[in-house]
DNA sequence: TTATCAACTGCAAACGTTTGCGACAATGTT
DNA sequence: AACATTGTCGCAAACGTTTGCAGTTGATAA
């Protein structure tokens, strides 16, 4: 069976399209009796409106595009299901997209957007985005972008990130109030500048409470775990992970040589949460809220949206979890 | 500033609206030099095509919809990862919606599909889902539904599943080949077919080994939880969880009550994957692959959208990874 | 010169909506 | 009786494409 359209609504019932158009929205002109009847064939043969139709003419498509690496992580899960939720409460429609942590792929999803026209974009870049090009070429064509989390270092667009150094100053005071005296500390991809800003915040607490530190990079589980299984032979009484990935490494490294928590060593992670409750004793960590951050993306996008010529630049603050790890 | 269109460059280059639109195209009716010309103006004028008139033109939008119940959920992540690497290679979109397990946001998503005229929709129930009318209303207009994971019980419609029966009965063959004696057995939601199917294949097996056998029904990993701590006290040397929710649950009240695995208690699960890897042992699973499934229904939409008319019914074999936990 | 042909390009309709404007009848006002 | 007002409704253009068909060239053949 063909679609249902305003046409044959018009056709069936004799009045003409636009009336029918403006019936089923409920427009003054039209009279009750006339609406309740456009209403009622409307139903009954399934009148759907096309969005195409309604978006072309309309030049408003209410839609938002997010990209991701990847929807396969907690983090950017619980960003996209915030964002997800603020655009069915506001009547948008969310298209999400991954990168794969490909530019090219990333650039393909940009055109993407352009082609469906959204009304703006939120953005998560891949490591190797260096330039923003591509992205430049959205805002040439008014579409608006929220960077969130990974976003690029210039300083002329709107950027939702988690708090950056101060997850790394919440783990690091905590550690030196429980005395730890030596820390192995794993940090993410040292290409991003969040990395390198917590690498420096951790590092300086550190030595200004003389603890002594190992330092390492590491962006997957299995590189983490033999990281930790090497530096495991310089004994330190602690570990400092600042991604999910890095901890489930370290954890199984930890299970393996069946080491004590918190007894032979204590754990603490900066984490979007559910990783850590995974284990026994629960892990402490740093939470970076993705609903939150969701939330707050998708306010400064309205926000700029609704003709707001600010730079948004904010930044969700992290809550100390404590668990038993430490 | 304002989009480009075809307008626009054929103003701009002197040339007609149809030329522009099929030198763009590489149509053979048009020169060579016509042809590098307008693309040459395109680019520098960054045309991109508005989609919605497209659509609305062409009548074909290559676009699916899929619906699944969060994608925050490992399962699901995976064959919405292998769904949309299919739609990246066949040129074609996929729209992400959640319907959260409510039946009320389910029937507005597929409103949704029906708006955007998609092509196909792929479908996990909510387990609330009691009629599909509101489905069948897509078949009227000859959207094809391919439902996956969780589908409904009637046989005229598109299935893609796991293995319901195979996967609960490799691990209790398993079981009973590592010479258990009394299992405790957690099943997902009783009132999805898949649950009854495996429930009833389990507990079979178990009395033809007679191996005592405790079941127990649980859908999140609190209650699990609680369950494993109240029928620890009766002993079983083993357990079965039959998803991953269960097994993090069971695994919190093994690794409180400092139990070893496998010595002191055996662990057996089915899973996607990623959750058994995490624990020391690691956990012997019966995989269910996401990806598979993924890319299996993608199969079953394009041989429907090309015309078979043929009932798909396709069933993901699983497979045994072994961990230490048995 | 005229007819024929190929190569190229443009006209105009259509997809399904929304919406400014005008038409028309019925009613109220002077 | 003439006019203004109100309540309903329809006409037609526009959004940005695609595409069947026809038109315009210039060259070649008769």
């Amino acid at each position: 069976m063909v679609n249902t359209t305003l046409k044959k609504l018009s056709q069936v019932s004799g009045l003409s399209i636009s009336t029918i158009s403006r019936a089923l929205k409920n427009h003054p002109d039209i009279s009750e009796k006339t609406k309740s009847l456009v209403i009622e064939l409307a139903n009954t043969l399934d009148y759907e409106p096309n969005i195409n139709a309604v978006h072309l003419r309309t030049q408003n498509n209410r839609l938002f595009g997010v990209i991701v690496p990847s929807i396969s992580n907690f983090f950017h899960e619980s960003v996209i299901a915030a964002l997800e939720e603020e655009c069915r409460k506001n009547n948008y429609t969310l298209m999400i997209l991954q990168s794969g942590d490909d530019p090219e792929i990333e650039s393909d999803n940009i055109k993407l957007c352009r082609q469906n026209r959204v009304n703006g974009l939120f953005a998560c870049i891949t490591p190797e985005t260096k330039n923003i090009e591509s992205f430049s070429k959205l805002k040439e064509v008014d579409i608006p972008i929220i960077f969130f989390d990974r976003v690029p270092e210039r300083s002329d667009c709107h950027k939702v990130c988690v708090a950056d150094i101060d997850s790394a100053t919440m783990a690091a005071n905590l550690i030196a109030e429980k005395q730890k005296k030596k820390v192995l500390a794993l940090f993410g991809n040292s290409n991003f500048l969040i990395t390198k800003k917590r690498f420096n915040a951790f590092t300086e607490i550190m030595s200004a409470h003389n603890i002594a530190c190992i330092t390492a990079y590491s962006s997957n589980e299995t590189h983490s775990e033999e990281l930790t299984n090497i530096y495991l032979a310089e004994n330190p009484d602690s570990i400092f992970c600042m991604t999910d990935e890095i901890l489930t490494g370290v954890m199984r490294a930890i299970q393996k040589k069946q080491l004590k928590i918190p007894d032979d060593i204590s754990v603490i992670a900066i984490s979007n949460g559910y990783i850590p409750t995974l284990y026994y004793p629960s892990i402490t960590y740093i939470e970076t809220s993705g609903k939150k951050l969701g939330k707050l993306a998708f306010e400064s996008m309205m926000s700029t949206i609704s003709g707001s010529t600010f730079i948004q630049d904010r930044t969700i603050e992290s809550v100390l979890v404590r668990g038993q790890s430490i």
